[in-house]
DNA sequence: GAAACATTTTAGATCGATCTAAGTGCAGGA
DNA sequence: TCCTGCACTTAGATCGATCTAAAATGTTTC
């Protein structure tokens, strides 16, 4: 079929109105399951869009009325398997409404960040989830609200005036914190990696904070690399601090596989010799062995929370701004002991 | 800002012309960088785009033109990082020539897949790169024509008639095969899992031709649970075979991870009592231990040659079929050892 | 000075839906 | 018979861009 007829054989609602004798506006009604028909004609209808293959074009309908059915999901990191969970809850929720969501990967980048806010603008959508990039300036708020533009913030925060839907991350720390206290622990250190952000101030501050609490020393902040495989080769950097951790707790799920490895490298059993604790909890804690325990911050839950919450705004602009902590879930499982 | 005021605020190309002075005509022009316009209209005009904060209506651009700037992209598994990984390299491409991308997840289930097809039909995406649910008919090839969709397969197909990327299965499990056997092996298993499609049919005969072609029994073939946690606990399977496997090829990072783990749990080690060997290579091929020895078939590469191909499509929707089969590589490295 | 030409600009139709306001029958009541 | 009300149905304007064909403007040539 060549290009000319296939455009000559797009079928559109006056088509379907003349194939069942009615004017476009009763196929329009029909079309949105309006009472006003009588069920004679809507069948009629029904059977000339079966007939001629009609397919809704929603975005002439867009036109005139404002709704796309298209909301826009920004992550900074596609390749991130906690990401992509998260991802697999925004989808799951907005796809059982109808509605349609449109990827982007910010890369972590402020800039491509803006520019894919522009490209979503363009294209009309209803609402924005956004995980926003390390760096975004709280003033980005400001312009969202300048827009009218529906917005989550998910995982990471950079405005009180948007809704929110993220974790505990201080809670989750002390769960860590706890436990590992509990077996004996006072040497603890936490290893960190990647940009700064709200998420990343609340995992450390929580960090300082539960050991304040215990009377344990804070300051054994560790900065790994951002690549798993080099992570492995860093695991020396455990054991440069001046008073070596006998326990130590892992910014995500990366940080963990890396020191998982990198000490299996160097000849040393994890539970015994050091014992670990993850974050993030994404399918890899239990494949691992020893079987990672790890804190759990449910990334689908949050996806699926995020994407009703920008539902309910879109239907309703006007409501404050509304903020869902989840809590974590410590899971215990074999990468912790004593300490030696 | 309420609702009202939005609506008012909302700036069209009417309002840059009659700002700028000029018509609606001329505006667009200069929205479309024609070479008409003169330098000192369109200057005036952009400067008027930015003093009323013009936003591009491509919704509205799309009623006349037939082109969305929307690509569909539809996979069987979010949660799967094999697919966030493809994802990332469609969203790459796709990104970079100022489209966006509509993400979809059939579940592997081809009803979901015929409504997601339909609703981005209704959106009128410009193309869709599809990774079809098991069990697709090939028979939606044919409607896929009639509709006239440009539309990409990736890692499976149905149709010689649709272009598609993907992985030499058939060469990689040769090469997974040839390794085993120069280590001495004889006695090889395949351990699989999940629904049949054409991906797992072309692993598999490529397992059973490897090993006919080297006079070994192809014979032993083992389904496994698709759930990672339920894999390790299954791997009694391995043994509960007529003749016992030396090593055992996995059908992907899934199957490796579960089994790496089963194994360890069976007090088992990995490479000298058993080797084994994975398929995927994703990040944990890396990041376990013993580091596996993997079958890398490049999902990131294989998602930006699908867009490259679509986005090739869109603009000549009377090439050809195309097939690209990307090779796979087979990185050595501690899963494997000779047969005790 | 007018014709011929190139360069810019524009009015009006158009894409495919929705919305408003008005129209058509038809039954029942005065 | 005429009016009112009810149940449907519809013409025409509209959303915000693009496209066509023609008009306005400026420039050169004879």
């Amino acid at each position: 079929m060549s290009f000319e007829e296939r455009k000559k054989t797009r079928v559109t609602l006056v088509d379907v109105a003349r194939q069942a004798n009615v004017s476009r506006a009763t196929a329009s009604l029909v079309l949105r399951k309006s009472p006003l028909v009588g069920s004679e004609t809507r069948m009629r209808v029904e059977q000339a869009m079966r007939d001629l293959g009609y397919v809704y074009n929603i975005g002439a309908a867009r036109l005139r009325v404002e709704r796309s059915q298209i909301i826009g999901a920004i992550v900074p990191n596609l390749t991130n398997p906690f990401f992509a969970e998260l991802l697999s809850g925004i989808e799951e929720v907005i796809g059982a409404t109808g509605k349609v969501v449109i990827l982007a990967n910010s890369g972590d980048q402020v800039e491509r960040q803006e520019m894919l806010l522009r490209r979503m603008r363009e294209h009309g959508v209803d609402g924005v989830i956004l995980c926003p990039a390390a760096r975004t300036e709280s003033a980005l708020s400001d312009q969202i609200a300048d827009w009218g533009m529906p917005v989550v913030q998910v995982l990471r925060h950079i405005s009180l005036g948007l809704d929110y839907v993220g974790v505990d991350y201080a809670a989750g720390m002390r769960q860590a914190v706890d436990y590992l206290a509990s077996l004996g622990h006072e040497k603890i250190a936490f290893a960190v990696l990647g940009p700064i952000h709200s998420a990343y101030q609340e995992r450390v501050d929580g960090f300082r904070d539960a050991m304040l609490s215990r009377n344990l020393d804070p300051r054994i902040l560790i900065h790994f690399p951002t690549q798993l495989g080099e992570i492995a080769n860093a695991t020396h950097l455990l054991f440069d601090q001046a008073t070596r951790p006998t326990a130590v707790i892992c910014f995500n799920h990366i940080v963990a596989l890396g020191l998982s490895a990198g000490l299996h490298d160097r000849g040393l059993t994890i539970g015994r010799d050091l014992s670990l604790v993850g974050f993030d909890d994404v399918a890899d804690a239990e494949a691992i062995r020893p079987k990672l325990t790890s804190v759990a911050t449910g990334p689908v839950a949050i996806g699926e929370m995020a994407a009703r919450l920008l539902v309910e705004r879109i239907g309703n602009p006007d409501l404050p701004p509304r903020r869902v902590v989840n809590d974590t879930t410590l899971h215990i499982r074999q990468s912790c002991g004593r300490p030696g």
